[in-house]
DNA sequence: AAAATACTCAACCGCTTGGGT
DNA sequence: CACCCAAGCGGTTGAGTATTT
C-alpha cells in the first residue's frame, strides 16, 4: 500500500515504515519529546528526515491518533465543517478529537466529497430562496464567533497545529495519568500498550533492549554530544518536563 | 481464474507561515 | 527590514487491496 523503502542520493530512508523504526521514533519521542524534528532522527537513531519523522509521529503513532472506521457523527462534522472553512483540513482536525489532518484528507477525498456534492444538489432543489438570508446570517455569525477569538489567545502553534490540542489533549494526559496508577514502566515509556500499532508483547520484546542493543551507536552519540549537554544547559527541557513536571502543571491548572 | 478497474491511505513534496537574529 | 530556518499545511503520488468484468 505504501512506497517500498529506499535511499535517497543522500542516505536518508524513505517510503515504509519498519516497526523497528516505529518504535523507536516512538519510544524516543515519548521519553524526550520533539525538541526538534531536524534533529530527532539523529538521537533516534533513524535514518529519516525529520519531516517524515514528525509526519510518522503527528500521523499515525501519536498516542491519541484514534483509528478506525468513522461514525456517521464523525462524517457529518466532517460535512459541515468543510462547508465552513474549505479545505482547512488541520481546523478540522483539531474540532475531531483524534482524527488526524491527513486522515480527514483522505477520508473527505474517498468517501465523503460525493456525499457532500449529492446533498448539496438535493438541498439546492429543496432551499427556498427565502432560506438563503437565513443561511447567511447563520454563516456571518459563524465568521464572527471565528473572529472573535481573543488578541492574547495561544499562537497558533498551540490552537490549531498542537498534537496535544485542547480537545486531545485532556484525554492524551488523562490516559498517560491513568496508566500512573498502576507501577509505571521504565523511562516513562507506557503508551504503548494501549496503542493498536505495536503490541505490548513487540514492545516490551523491544524495550528490553532499546537503551542497550539497538542504540549503542546512537546512545553513545546521545552521550557524547548534544542531548545530555543540552538537557545539562536546560536547552530541551521543555520536552523533557512535558511528560512530568508539566504534567503536574496541567493538573494544577486543571 | 485472470485481468482490469476502483478504492484506500501512508508518505512525499513543495509552498507558506512565523519566530529568531 | 531582510534573511534564515523549523514547523506546519495541503495537494499529490503510488502501491497494496478489493471489487468487477
Amino acid at each position: 500500500m505504501v512506497k517500498a523503502p529506499y535511499y535517497d542520493k543522500n542516505g536518508v530512508k524513505k517510503g515504509a515504515w519498519s516497526l523497528e523504526e516505529d518504535n523507536k521514533l516512538r519510544a524516543y519521542v515519548q521519553r524526550y519529546g520533539y525538541w526538534n524534528w531536524r534533529e530527532l532522527p539523529k538521537f533516534a537513531g533513524l535514518s529519516r528526515c525529520g519531516k517524515s519523522c514528525r509526519l510518522r509521529w503527528m500521523n499515525y503513532l501519536r498516542p491519541d491518533v484514534k483509528r478506525g472506521k468513522y461514525t456517521k457523527e464523525e462524517d457529518e462534522k466532517i460535512i459541515k465543517l468543510h462547508q465552513e472553512l474549505g479545505n482547512k483540513w488541520s481546523k478540522i482536525a483539531a474540532k475531531l478529537p483524534g482524527r488526524t489532518d491527513n486522515e480527514i484528507k483522505n477520508h473527505w477525498h474517498t468517501h465523503l466529497k460525493k456525499r457532500a456534492k449529492e446533498n448539496q444538489v438535493s438541498s439546492e432543489v429543496k432551499v427556498h430562496p427565502s432560506d438563503i438570508s437565513q443561511c447567511e446570517t447563520i454563516s456571518r455569525n459563524r465568521d464572527s464567533e471565528a473572529d472573535s477569538v481573543p488578541a492574547n489567545a495561544p499562537s497558533r502553534h498551540i490552537l490549531e497545529s498542537s498534537p496535544l490540542s485542547p480537545e486531545t489533549s485532556s484525554s492524551y494526559f488523562s490516559t498517560l495519568s491513568s496508566h500512573h496508577q498502576a507501577p509505571p514502566p521504565p523511562s516513562g515509556i507506557n503508551q504503548i500498550a494501549e496503542d493498536g500499532v505495536a503490541s505490548s508483547e513487540t514492545f516490551d520484546e523491544f524495550i528490553g533492549d532499546f537503551w542497550t542493543e539497538p542504540f549503542v551507536a546512537d546512545n553513545t552519540f546521545f552521550q557524547n554530544s548534544c542531548p545530555l549537554s543540552l538537557l545539562n544547559r536546560g536547552l530541551i527541557s521543555p520536552c523533557v518536563s512535558y511528560y512530568d513536571d508539566d504534567i503536574d502543571l496541567f493538573y494544577q491548572v486543571m
